[in-house]
DNA sequence: CTTGGAATTGGAATTATTCCAAAGAGCGAA
DNA sequence: TTCGCTCTTTGGAATAATTCCAATTCCAAG
């Protein structure tokens, strides 16, 4: 019985980019994976400001920043909307729903990424591949 | 010998629509099947220049979205650098080389998109899916 | 204790895009 | 034809997410 992926330590991570772990940075990322809804900047901004009600605003898009270069957070965009931020660090498609706005994460399975890569002609090398749904979700949970 | 998907009359899509073919419109679509290297409003709005040389920024965005909403051009966004367009209108994902900052299109086969679109549990109904690569090309043509 | 680099902060600046109100065009009805 | 209505274009102002900047503040090492 495994812990489900033991989560990265920030304060590790961090460390391996030689950047110091700071209480803006900590309730950033905490904030993220307390809520998994892909905040916008301006959500996070508000969230974090129960518990540091000082932080700026600056602040809490150099955290995301951050935290997006340690590879602890995706940063996720649809069209031209606020970028959203996501935690979820198993590789997964975003499905976006036009309705309510919600994003879901979609699991991709290593065999479909794989057939996705196929698809790439000689000559091209990619480093990622994203994979973005756009429609109606009615989610089962 | 067939011709190659002749390309919908841009006045009968238009007509379908309910709109009209303006020589706007005309030269912002004949511009981006002429050079299809998925410009920006900005690098359209310049090549347009040459032949309309009154034409307004504004105008080139409106025609831009005009045809995006007769579906005869994809609008196609990396992270939040400015919305490129593209008149290919099979199903293709896109390459971005992250070195030149070129676009690449990638076909995509009808059996992985299909693939693709079995990752989704139920209650999930997409009406689209956008495949995107990052890396480096080296594209043989 | 110092002190130098890292981090935060508030506010200004940037920039792609949208909005707006006024002027121009095209077309069918009279 | 002319009129009137609607669609379209246009230039400039406004918007909004993000980045930049200069001035503190923080902190860990010496
Ligand atoms: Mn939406
Ligand atoms: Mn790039
Ligand atoms: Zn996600
Ligand atoms: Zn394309």
């Amino acid at each position: 019985m495994t812990p489900p992926l033991p989560p990265e330590s920030l304060t590790q991570r961090l460390a391996d980019s030689g950047l110091r772990a700071t209480p803006q940075r900590e309730v950033v990322y905490s904030v993220l994976l307390r809520k998994r809804d892909h905040p916008t900047a301006e959500e996070v901004f508000a969230r974090v400001k129960a518990e540091l009600p000082t932080i700026s605003l600056a602040t809490v898009y150099n955290c995301l920043e951050t935290l997006v270069q340690c590879e602890l957070v995706r940063a996720v965009n649809f069209e031209r909307s606020p970028t959203r931020y996501c935690p979820n660090l198993r590789p997964h498609a975003h499905f976006h729903d036009e309705q309510t706005g919600r994003t879901y994460d979609i699991d991709l399975p290593p065999a479909v990424l794989a057939e996705v890569n196929h698809v790439l002609p000689a000559g091209f090398d990619a480093s990622s591949v994203e994979i973005t749904f756009r429609g109606q979700a009615r989610p089962a949970s």
